[in-house]
DNA sequence: TACCTTTATAAGTGAACACTCACATATATA
DNA sequence: TATATATGTGAGTGTTCACTTATAAAGGTA
């Protein structure tokens, strides 16, 4: 067997998890599946992380900093702030698209995990998100590009809800499902609720 | 041991799963512990259903004969469109709130769930729901009442984000949760939308 | 070349899982 | 009271799970 430097393999584990996720689901996300996918023994997987649970811990941390900072920029870039919040909502689509693993990980094992801490972890990563995206709108209400009464809390709960409902779309897989069109028109949705 | 008619004990079967689906997850869903919960044996549970997924999809049958019966009435009602959205979306509020374990059941295990019947009655749940919702705007629509320009598919997808992300915030349980107030503040987020 | 560290494997461990079955007995009916 | 049936138990089944360990050997360095 090619023998592989761990950071190597690591990330080869990791895709594998996110390959199992999207196309098999939670439920056969086995160390043995992981470790047939990758090609190697399971006794291998443990040689470069600890437990199964630190596995996905390291991808939570993967989303944080390939979506959220990157999020992060953009809140707190000098575009206007109806232009934030498109590129906003499009980088987060656009990365749930690309990363169908990573969705059902977030919005399913939020609900299902058992252990408390990789729980907290999920629910920090969508409690991130829900902040900057407040911290976006507050911003277009006070420059009165949108209106002074909506709830910005309410509105950034209801937004949660298009990945929310984004993740069982994935899930469902329609043929032609085009996410830009989806983008576009739950955008058109958000703007209607926040304009004048 | 006393000893219980099947019907009596189904019911008490499905009571006990839905409590532990609610204080202690999905992942605590065994067998094992259900008949604890009930109150006997392994094989006692076996006697009132054939498996374990016989007792998740007379759970849903229950969702649709409990839930989206009372909500198809609802839909088919001579109620004017804007109090119809109004009952609709508030008997599905108040039926996820008082039924958390088949919330958790609906959303998180149509995409975790391993078998594709369960996992296929459970998406039909969600959609026979989307398509009274829709039913019951294309009223509104015609009625003059609210805006042509909308896409009813659209508003459809984007309203069922908010029982998805519900079932998110049930998870968190936040304590200071106001279910009444919840339903309201969402309502007025759905009416900006539909408003012309 | 000899040696050492890292990466791998194969064969385990015990626990949890859904589910079965021989057997027991409460309860309804004859 | 005798009998049949429905409801219960407890000790299994085989499978899968996350994880461990003894051992091997690849690949870099001396």
């Amino acid at each position: 067997m090619k023998r592989l430097d761990t950071e190597t393999r690591q990330v080869l584990i990791k895709q594998a998890v996110q390959d199992i996720l999207s196309t098999e689901g939670m439920s056969k996300l086995s160390i043995n599946n992981i470790a047939l996918k990758v090609g190697v023994s399971e006794g291998a997987i443990y040689r470069h992380f600890k437990s199964k649970k630190e596995i996905l811990l390291s991808i939570i941390n993967d989303v944080f900093d390939n979506l959220v900072i990157k999020q992060q920029e953009v809140a707190n870039s000098t575009l206007e702030p109806s232009k934030k919040l498109f590129t906003f909502f499009c980088k987060q689509i656009n990365y749930l698209l690309h990363n169908k693993g990573i969705t059902i990980l977030l919005f399913s094992q939020a609900v299902h995990a058992n252990d408390s801490y990789l729980k907290e972890q999920l629910l920090k990563v969508l409690q991130f998100q829900k902040d900057l995206l407040k911290q976006i709108v507050k911003e277009g209400v006070i420059q009165g590009l949108w209106s002074k009464q909506i709830d910005i809390d309410d509105f950034a709960t209801f937004y949660m809800g298009i990945p929310a409902i984004l993740n069982i779309e994935i899930v469902l897989s329609k043929e032609n499902f085009n996410p830009e069109e989806f983008s576009n028109r739950m955008f058109v949705l958000l703007k209607r609720i926040l304009n004048p």
